[in-house]
RNA sequence: GGGAUCUUAGCUCAGUUGGUUUAGAGCGCUGCCUUGACAGGGCAGAGGUCAUGGGUUCGAAUCCCUUAGAUCCCA
């Protein structure tokens, strides 16, 4: 049957139900070393896009080499459940079909989220076998289910009781949209345009007033204080003075605190204690009252006492106009302020006084700084840790608790006795009925006599303990003690704070020990103009599709090509079409080879075993250069390094130096020797493009059962040796020359001419002794030469003269030919040489140089001039003789 | 406002502790090649005073400082 000239990258997914059937991604642990890797969770309603293909592909690369390496690799799987996205996209659908989430109750909307789940979660898991990930999906995990959800109240019930769990009245950040509170870090700051308010209050009793600036004049309606600088001589009168706070009409303290800055507005601030949190802080030092003027949607409450029910940004505006029309507004300045919005939800962030639960940060932060900034914990690339650590020195504490229904519901019950509300944490409710009976004395009390906390914990507070859940670490030691600390973790620099150090902090609580060893990040996927992809730009191209149109392989050579570790990966579709283009150059090679006829009866020629021999050498130098570059995470560079050796070395020289004459047989041992080393080639390319390796490797040779490319032997490097390497780089130079002379003259590529080598001992040595026999007849054959003939003679008639390798040379040739031309031709070559000559001697007659460098170095030096001086010769001899 | 990183070919990036020919790769560009594994191909070529100005050194893309620009983190 006919071999289709093109790779056809439709049938990838047959390998991937093959690989499934022979279970080969499954790991149990056993005597082998293992090599783990827990996924980044992503979220379970998620699809997939282009930022989890470039995260999935670094990790599948990771682990598919580590078992052809014959390593125990278990890559575990898993979603996230993401407390807050997830919430929010069921009351969208819930609003959708006309319920509202406040009509129903928590157990109904639970039923939803539930069904929601069932019925779209884990798509994105599907979608990651498209891509080839390799993982063991036995394994598959999720952070809301049972195991999970064991191991995150034992986590809060351990805190709780080694006093690193509290609850607190504080000024946090609210979403309003979600309404939930959030932990800082899912806070994003941006600089926005905005406006600073001049408003006028008056002093209490006089006609006199004072002008305070602010960026938020709907906040006046809660005022409780007007602060100055105790040094500020503008103010220094109003000591004991009060103000009226315009509209409400409420009567405030002028109160003098530091913290006022005195150059920014007027240097008079006004006082919010409810809605700032520096306000907060100076609301208690001067005992201020603390009025809420939100609803938790951030429309105006009653205590507002105007614009009941209207939304915050819309009373900003009515505000202003009132304040207009009672002159109490003086001016307006156009003020750019950065604003906080939510991670999840962009609904700009209200500061807003609410108790909630915390985990003291301070004593978990020690260990994880230590481990990263001694490189316990290694970091690819380095200079994240200066970002780690300056967010560890200034750790604040965590508020996990959220006000919401879809996620782990905090494990704490309170009891109402005497007024007093009691409270009990433990892993179940019977337990805490038992610590309630205890503690009261009262045998009598019922489960219905306690009522759980309402909110539940903050995604990131299961997250955590991921690479230590996944293994069921807290309840059975059989699979943590082998696979953990785990080799690698895998994941963009944007959730150092939300994810990576507080996994390291969670490791060194509970296990005592780092969870990994490395942490690899990868930077944003953005489009060429360096935008971040993203549904709302429409700059994202669809993931699906783009492996449906390229094939896997195709699309993870394109992500990885231009992606080194941090770096931001400018996606252009250019690199996918390379990296399908080059599918398809493997699969013409392979063509080629499958081609033969193989004639056992023809013997094996010199240039083909030097051909296989140089090859051989050749492959385990980039082997060693593989080793290397994956030692230190670069992977894109270990995937250049690959497709160059594969194109130009394997393809363009060594299958040119051996491909038999159109419709000629081939010798049984170069065959035998191409197969081996094509293997060999497919194996170490198996990690990057496991699709097309695999579907090679079964046309290539007949296969025995469980003789599968996945699962191959990684190739080791016997070493090389580089003055054979070097030799086939000085045929290499002179083929290039030959070519470059008959393309410049316009003649045939191949046709057969001969090829004069000026006489010189090295020349002799090289080309015509037996120490690596074979060079010649390869320059022979590739450069399509009658012959290569040592002369005495150099200036034979009807030649074009060229130099490569510090030799002379001259190709024959026919016609006649432009002296002139010729002439400045080596004029401009002369002149190159004689600048590189002339920069060495300036350097070697300094005599510092001399003196001072080490000796290697001048050596060098000198051996450069005398290559140098040598080519110089070389050249003035050719001019000499054209110009006569 | 505080801090970090970066600036090398048209584009995206390598360039290890300062010294391997006067800086490399991929893409793009230019010319030639088409019955032969592959035009999703072959061969060859052109392109850079390493952002700027100083300094250290026998020697700087590499170390230090200045200036300009870019990105990011924190507040």
């Amino acid at each position: 049957m006919q071999i289709p000239t093109r790779y056809d990258a439709s049938n990838e997914q047959k390998w991937y139900e093959y690989w499934m059937k022979k279970n080969y991604f499954h790991s149990e642990p056993d005597d082998r070393e293992p090599y783990t890797i827990v996924i980044p969770p992503p979220n379970v309603t998620g699809v997939l896009h282009m930022g989890h293909m470039l995260n999935n592909t670094v990790q599948d690369i990771l682990i598919r080499k580590a078992r052809l390496e014959g390593k125990n690799a278990c890559w575990v799987p898993g979603t996230d459940h993401a407390s807050i996205a997830t919430e929010a996209k069921v009351v969208r659908m819930l609003r959708e079909e006309g319920i509202k989430k406040s009509d129903i109750s928590r157990d109904e909307f639970l039923k939803y989220a539930w069904d929601w789940k069932e019925e779209y979660g884990g798509i994105i898991l599907k979608q990651l076998r498209k891509l080839g990930a390799s993982c063991d999906w036995e394994r598959t995990a999720f952070t809301l289910d049972e195991v999970r959800s064991k191991h995150v109240l034992k986590a809060f019930v351990d805190l709780y009781n080694r006093g690193k769990i509290y609850k607190g009245l504080r000024i946090i950040n609210w979403d309003p949209e979600a309404k939930t509170v959030l932990s800082n870090e899912e806070v994003l700051y941006e600089d926005e345009p905005g406006y600073l308010y001049y408003i006028r209050y008056q002093i209490e009793g006089t006609e006199e007033y004072l002008t305070i600036a602010t960026t938020r004049p709907e906040t006046i309606l809660g005022d409780t204080a007007v602060a100055v600088h105790p040094k500020d001589e503008r103010y220094g009168h109003l000591k004991g003075k009060k103000v009226i706070v315009p509209m409400v009409n409420r009567v405030v303290p002028v109160i003098f605190d530091r913290y006022v800055d005195r150059e920014f507005g007027t240097g008079s601030l006004k006082i919010t204690p409810a809605h700032d949190p520096n306000d907060y802080e100076i609301g208690l030092r001067h005992n201020l009252e603390v009025i809420d003027i939100f609803n938790e949607d951030a429309t105006l409450s009653e205590a507002a006492g105007f614009y009941v029910g209207k939304d915050r940004f819309e009373v900003r505006k009515l505000i202003v106009e009132d304040l207009k029309t009672s002159g109490h507004l003086i001016k307006i300045e156009e003020y750019n302020h950065s604003v906080g919005k939510s991670e999840r939800t962009h609904a700009v962030v209200e500061p807003r006084l609410s108790e909630q639960w915390y985990v003291d940060m301070e004593a978990l932060a020690e260990p994880a700084l230590k481990a990263v900034m001694e490189d316990e914990v290694e970091f690819f690339p380095k200079n994240q840790k200066n970002t780690y650590r300056h967010w560890l020195e200034n750790i604040r504490p965590w508020t996990i608790s959220r006000q919401l229904w879809w996620g782990h519901r905090i494990p704490a019950w309170y009891l109402e006795v005497d007024g007093e509300t009691k409270t009990y944490v433990a892993l179940t409710v019977e337990e805490a009925l038992e610590m309630a009976k205890k503690d009261t004395a009262n045998d009598n009390l019922t489960i219905s006599d306690l009522h759980q906390d309402e909110d539940v914990l903050d995604t990131w507070f299961s997250s955590w303990l991921w690479p230590i859940s996944v293994f069921n670490g807290f309840f059975d030691k059989k699979d943590i003690s082998y696979y953990y600390p785990t080799n690698v973790l895998v994941t963009g620099w944007d959730i150092i704070f939300l994810w990576v150090a507080r996994m390291i902090m969670a490791g060194y609580e509970w296990e005592n020990e780092k969870p990994f060893k490395h942490v690899y990040f990868t930077g944003m996927v953005r489009d060429n103009l360096r935008r971040k992809m993203s549904k709302s730009l429409g700059n994202s191209p669809d993931a699906l599709k783009l492996i449906d149109d390229y094939g896997a392989d195709g699309v993870r050579f394109g992500m990885l090509s231009s992606s080194p570790a941090g770096g931001d990966l400018l996606f252009d579709i250019k690199l996918v079409e390379q990296g399908r283009n080059f599918s398809n150059k493997l699969w013409n090679a392979m063509r080629l080879v499958k081609g033969w006829e193989i004639d056992e009866k023809i013997d094996y020629p010199v240039e083909n075993n030097l051909a296989v021999k140089w090859l051989e050498n050749r492959m385990n130098q980039v082997i060693e250069e593989l080793d290397n570059l994956f030692e230190k995470y670069k992977l894109s560079e270990a995937l250049m390094v690959l497709y160059n050796f594969i194109w130009n070395d394997f393809f363009s020289w060594y299958l040119e130096i051996i491909k038999p004459a159109y419709g000629s047989p081939v010798d049984s041992e170069t065959y035998t020797k191409t197969i081996e080393l094509f293997e060999k080639m497919l194996t170490l390319l198996h990690p990057f493009m496991p699709f097309i390796t695999e579907e090679i490797w079964h046309y290539i040779k007949e296969r025995k059962e469980g003789d599968d490319c996945v699962v191959s032997k990684y190739p080791e490097s016997k070493g090389y040796d580089s003055n054979l390497l070097e030799a086939i780089n000085k045929v290499k130079a002179i083929v290039t020359k030959v070519r470059e002379s008959r393309n410049s003259k316009g003649m045939k590529p191949k046709e057969l001419l001969v090829l004069y080598a000026e006489k010189t001992a090295s020349i002799e040595k090289f080309l015509f002794s037996e120490k690596i026999p074979g060079l010649k007849h390869i320059l022979k054959k590739i450069a399509f030469l009658k012959d290569v003939v040592l002369t005495d003679n150099s200036d034979i008639e009807n030649t074009i003269p060229f130099m490569a390798a510090n030799e002379k040379f001259m190709l024959e040739f026919n016609l006649e030919i432009d002296i002139e031309e010729e002439i400045k031709k080596i004029q401009k070559e002369l002149d190159y040489q004689k600048g590189f000559v002339a920069g060495i001697e300036k350097k070697l007659s300094n005599e510092r140089f001399v003196n001072n460098a080490p000796e290697a170095i001048v050596d060098k030096e000198r051996k450069k001039l005398a290559d140098g001086n040598e080519r110089i010769k070389i050249l003035e001899k050719s001019l000499l003789s054209l110009k006569k």
